[in-house]
DNA sequence: GCCAACGTTGGC
DNA sequence: GCCAACGTTGGC
């Protein structure tokens, strides 16, 4: 008989372009979630269907803006699912590839836990305690990353 | 707009 | 399977 076990949660830094999907559009609606649409990148997508889990930390992080940094924290809230996005042929996301058949690109829900201030990235690069953070190592352009307990605990540090 | 870095594509 | 060409990412 296989032994239960409780799985520990998974954390994650996930990337988001604010005039996209900001921390604030997420804020603004009380209870929302986001479909993380958008993601093309073989790697991250695996993250996204096979590593994750309910209730994994987020990271939620500000990319190809003014000001990047961690702008606040959210939750894994569905199960891998097809991004709906990837069939639209108006959108900048389609996949002529892809059909709900067999669909290549999948997403999962996340909710806001709580808006942070902004941890720039300026600041991360700077914090003896996040040098391992796969997002400041040179040449990342992963937009969905694992973040380590430690780096977890570290990143919850620096905002409280 | 620049450009380093890296992923994907496709000819062979 | 190799690898050059090309496209994308994302900070600056």
């Amino acid at each position: 008989m296989k032994a239960l076990t409780l799985a520990s949660p998974g954390f994650w830094l996930m990337k988001s372009e604010p005039d996209e999907a900001s921390i604030d559009h997420l804020a603004a609606t009380p209870g929302a979630t986001l479909p993380w649409t958008g993601v093309r990148n073989y790697q991250a997508r695996n993250f996204m269907r096979d590593t994750m889990r309910i209730g994994d930390g987020v990271l939620f992080y500000h990319s190809s803006c003014a000001q990047p940094g961690i702008a606040g924290l959210a939750e894994v809230c569905s199960l891998p699912k097809p991004d709906p996005t990837q069939f639209d042929p108006s959108s900048p996301y389609f996949d002529a590839k892809s059909s709900p058949q067999v669909p290549r690109w999948m997403l999962v829900d996340v909710r806001l836990v709580r808006k942070t201030r902004l941890l720039s990235l300026d600041e991360m690069r700077r914090s003896p305690t996040l040098q391992t953070m796969r997002v400041l190592q040179r040449g990342n352009r992963l937009s969905i990353t694992p973040v380590t307990d430690a780096e977890w605990r570290a990143v919850q540090a620096l905002l409280a």
